[in-house]
DNA sequence: AGTAGTACTGAACGAGCGTTCAGTTAAATT
DNA sequence: AATTTAACTGAACGCTCGTTCAGTACTACT
C-alpha cells in the first residue's frame, strides 16, 4: 500500500518499533502540518507534541520532508482505503456510481482540512515524492473509470471510449472542490444538497438516453 | 481594481515612483515563486534580481507577505482583466457561454503556472488578505453566472436559479483543473480537445431539451 | 553656498530552525 | 559481572533569512 514508508531510512533496527513511533509522528505532524502549514511546522514542534526529544525524532526519519512524505502517504491512503471498500460495481451502473460519489464526496468533506493541505503542499516534495502522490491520485480516478467503463459495456451510460478517463477526473475535481471552494459553496449549500446535485448533474451527462 | 495596492504602506512619497517601482518588484517577484515557491524564494534573490538593493526594496513593502499580496493581486487581474472585456453576452447564449469557457480556458493553459502557484500559495496570506483574492474568484465567478442568468432568461438554459451560482463554479473549476491535474490531462489530452470537450459536457446539461 | 528632503545602499543584527553528536539509560548477550 | 548493543536525550552548531539603520548621493529649494 505505501511504498515510501519502506524507502525512508532510520537508524533503529526493530521494524515494529519504527512503524510504532512513526505512527506517533504523522498524528502529530498531520495536525500541526493541516493547521500551520509545512512550512511554518517546526521540527521542535512535533517532537513535543507527543513527549519525544528532537534526537529520538531523528532516528526514525532523514530530514523533515520525509515527515512531510509519511503525511502526505497518510492522507491518501486513509482516503483511498475508506473509498476503496465501500465501492461495488453492480448491474445498476447509475446506482453504482451514485454510490461511489456519495462516499467519497463525504469522505472529501470530513477530511476537508487534509484534502486542502495536500493541493497546498505536494509542491514542497521533491520530484519524485511528488511522482507518487500523483500516482496514489491516479489509482483513486481508476475506481471511478472502473465504474464508468462497466455502465458503458452494460449500455447504461453513453461515453466516448477515450472521454472515460477525463470524465473520472471531472467526477473527482468537483468533489475535491467542495473543500477547496468552501469559502463559496458552503456558505450556499449544503453537503446533501451539493452532492445530489452534482450527482444528478454527472449522471444527465453521460446516461445513455 | 487593486484595492491592495493602495493599503501597503510606503515611506516612498511619489506615487509614480512606487507604481513603477513596484511594477519590477512583482516582475522579479513572480517568476522566482512561480519557480520555487514563495517561502523558499528569498528577499535578497527578488532585490538583486532587478538590481535594487535590499534597503531600497524595503522602502516599497513593509514586510515579506506585502510582496506575495502584490503578486497574487498581479495574477488575478491578470487573468480577469483579459477575460472580461473579451466575453460578450449576446442572444445566442450557447455561443457566449462557450466563447467565454474558451477565452477563460486558453488563458488558464497560457499562465498555468501562476493559477498553481495561486492554489498553493494563498494559504500564506494573513486571513485579511486571502479574503480579497477570494473576492476576486468570486468576481470571475460573477461572468460566467451573469451568462447562465441571461441564458435562463432567454429560454435557452434550464437550470434551477439557485444552481445558476453552483454551475458557474463548476465551469471554472473543470478549467482550472486543467493546470493543477496536468499532470495527468496534459498527457492524453490536447488543449483544444480539452476545451472541445468540457464545454460540450456542460452545454449538453444546461441545454434546454 | 547652504539646507532640507528624498531615494537609495548594504553591512550588520538577531532570531529561528534543521540537524548533529557526545553522552546516558537500559536491556540483551557473553 | 562485564560487555556490547539499541534506543533515547537535548544542548550546541551553523546557517539562513527577514529586517533595520547609519550613512551616502543627488536634487530642489532658499
Amino acid at each position: 500500500m505505501s511504498i515510501s514508508k519502506k524507502e525512508i531510512e532510520s537508524s533503529v533496527k526493530d521494524k515494529d518499533l519504527i512503524e510504532i513511533r512513526r505512527k506517533e509522528i504523522v498524528n502529530a505532524a498531520v495536525d500541526l502540518f493541516v493547521r500551520k502549514g509545512f512550512h511554518r511546522t517546526t521540527i521542535r514542534e512535533i517532537a513535543q507534541k507527543f513527549g519525544m526529544s528532537i534526537g529520538t525524532l531523528y532516528e526514525y526519519i532523514r530530514t523533515k520532508e520525509d515527515i512531510l512524505i509519511l503525511v502526505c502517504d497518510y492522507i491518501n491512503s486513509t482516503v483511498r482505503m475508506r473509498v476503496k471498500p465501500s465501492v461495488e460495481i453492480t448491474k445498476d451502473s447509475a446506482q453504482s456510481l451514485i454510490n461511489a460519489i456519495e462516499i467519497y464526496y463525504r469522505i472529501i468533506d470530513e477530511l476537508q482540512d487534509y484534502i486542502i493541505f495536500l493541493y497546498q503542499e505536494t509542491k514542497s516534495l521533491s520530484h519524485e515524492n511528488r511522482k507518487y502522490i500523483f500516482k496514489s491520485e491516479e489509482d483513486m480516478t481508476h475506481i471511478f473509470e472502473d465504474i464508468l467503463k462497466h455502465g458503458v459495456e452494460q449500455g447504461n451510460f453513453k461515453i466516448e471510449e477515450k472521454n472515460i478517463p477525463l470524465t473520472a477526473h471531472n467526477i473527482m475535481v468537483l468533489g475535491q472542490m467542495w473543500a477547496f471552494r468552501r469559502w463559496a459553496l458552503q456558505k450556499n449549500y449544503t453537503l446533501d444538497r451539493y452532492i445530489e446535485t452534482q450527482s444528478k448533474t454527472i449522471l444527465d451527462q453521460i446516461s445513455a438516453r
